[in-house]
DNA sequence: TATTGTTATACTCTATAACTATA
DNA sequence: TATAGTTATAGAGTATAACAATA
């Protein structure tokens, strides 16, 4: 018989499943930052572009804030660092001249598309181990609970 | 037929593994940051009582800083707050007087065991949106890519 | 007066570097 | 001279608060 049934009585911390999706997320985070860093890119970065990407291909920094889960004032500077980049505009809206309207450029969405190209190569990497079955299984959990959180899915 | 086969041309950023590794990292570690506020803990230091718990039940805080993947600079805020606490003593090496040996203390244990079921408690309603095969499906895969991480498994 | 974006400032986390004691 | 721990300092990242332009 299984020395281990249903959920392990000895099983700690690490074993649960807040515990090794916030290691986890660190080490995934930190190897795609540190994949990106060539761009002059950093993860918020990605975010923000991926956001403007999805659907709509722009918005106010209000709503781009709040998307993220940041405060207004950091979407400045990341706006910044972008714009310098060349990988989005800020256009005026001309019916409330209060709005900077955020468009992803064409070197943005190139940028973007290097970067999704950079992190299906670390997910191949990083989920080398699994198989194909664990791999699929593991996609559509992430999914369902991304989704949950409110966080992008596309 | 589906629209998606295999893997989905259109899937942007945030669909990869890493991308959602990353994001629901922080959302997880957010939440059990806020949820073990009322005992004065960071997840830092959760870790690190994990890892005294863990086996043999004392280290040297240069064993510590080399298990957390944190410079030995920041064990001693830790230990020193964990000490504050009294959930951890120090005591000299006799062989080696430089070093300092960590223990858990039962206080030490307690809390921890209470960072545990905190741990529980957020996973079953972090998960509940989860089938009970797609939950263990989950567990297996976090646990291995942990494992190939070099990170806590148990 | 309220809201958008911006700037100035402060706070948290963690690392690097300098220092003390022991070896 | 080298190492464990400590302390002092600095940097990255992000939030809060004050401000300017527009509504």
């Amino acid at each position: 018989m299984d020395e281990v049934k249903g959920s392990n009585g000895d099983a700690g911390i690490p074993s649960t499943v807040v515990f090794r999706l916030g290691t986890l997320g660190t080490v995934a985070a930190d190897r795609f930052a540190a994949a990106i860093e060539p761009l002059d890119l950093k993860p918020k970065h990605v975010g923000l572009m991926a956001s403007l990407a999805h659907g709509e291909a722009s918005a106010s920094q209000q709503e781009l804030a709040g998307r993220l889960g940041v405060v207004p004032s950091l979407v400045v500077s990341l706006a910044d660092h972008l714009e310098r980049l060349g990988a989005v505009q800020r256009v005026r809206d001309p019916g409330d001249r209060r709005r900077q309207i955020l468009t992803l450029t064409e070197h943005g969405r190139a940028l973007l598309a290097q970067c999704t190209a950079t992190a299906r190569e670390l997910d191949e990497r990083f989920t080398a181990v699994l198989s194909s079955q664990q791999r699929a299984a593991l996609q559509e959990a992430l999914a369902i609970l991304a989704a949950e959180a409110g966080l992008p899915t596309k």
